[in-house]
DNA sequence: AACAACATTAGAGTATGCTCTATAGTTGAT
DNA sequence: ATCAACTATAGAGCATACTCTAATGTTGTT
């Protein structure tokens, strides 16, 4: 499928998916039988790393962080053992924010207590 | 105290706070009766605020949601129940943040496993 | 052939959150 | 008095992650 199609399956701008490309993260081929123009064309693999890429990004990822991720699971230059530290070091990350979020619920709690009682 | 001890002590830069008082997040006093200078200072209550502004970014709250977060905790700018709501609000979106980070966990250990399948 | 709707590239512009520089004045120890 | 170490303000610069514009070319329908 071309760009077009792609971002409308995705939900995803042309512009948001070019730059995508142009970070690393998704790749379209171009089909060197057609001489007559240069257009991208992209598979299913691609939206799938489309919606992974929004996932990732929700929970703070950074497009670095996220390139790193996608070639650990798509990509033949990490060897086995290589994708499976980065898959993780990023697995301990989530465990690490996931402690954050729990430390702030337990915060914003406390604020609706100090609210409450007038302390504040 | 002055800017650079509140810096010292929470280990946030000078640059940095003052960027933060800027934004609103905190704010220092000036001594009406020094004539000489135009200096700020800051008590404590400033330190357990730019701690929780600290705590409140690495969830990946925005510096205007943390300004929400501050007001409704030590400002006279809201009533109770708008407290409250505000409160809530932030509330909800920590497990909003929660449970996208268990889905990607989930992702990130369908991975490792079809790294250690050769599905991929 | 005309024309809308698509495609490409290069590069400019925007929002957020800092981070640094420049300039100028103040304080406190020697 | 001097001087290092502080203070303030204004504004420039930077990294990240888009977002948009401009210029130009292609495709497919009428």
């Amino acid at each position: 499928m071309l760009i077009n199609e792609l971002s409308k399956k995705t939900g995803i701008s042309t512009h948001t998916i070019r730059f995508y490309e142009k970070s690393g993260l998704i790749e379209g081929k171009q089909d060197v039988s057609v001489k007559s123009n240069n257009y991208f064309h992209y598979d299913e693999v691609t939206i799938e790393k489309l919606e992974f890429i929004s996932d990732a990004k929700s929970v703070g990822f950074t497009i670095k962080e996220i390139g790193q991720i996608i070639d650990a699971w798509y990509n033949r230059k990490y060897t086995k053992k290589q994708k499976n530290e980065i898959l993780d070091e990023k697995l301990i990350s989530l465990e690490q924010k996931m402690k954050e979020i729990k430390e702030m619920k337990k915060q914003l709690l406390q604020f609706k207590e100090d609210v409450m009682k007038d302390r504040c």
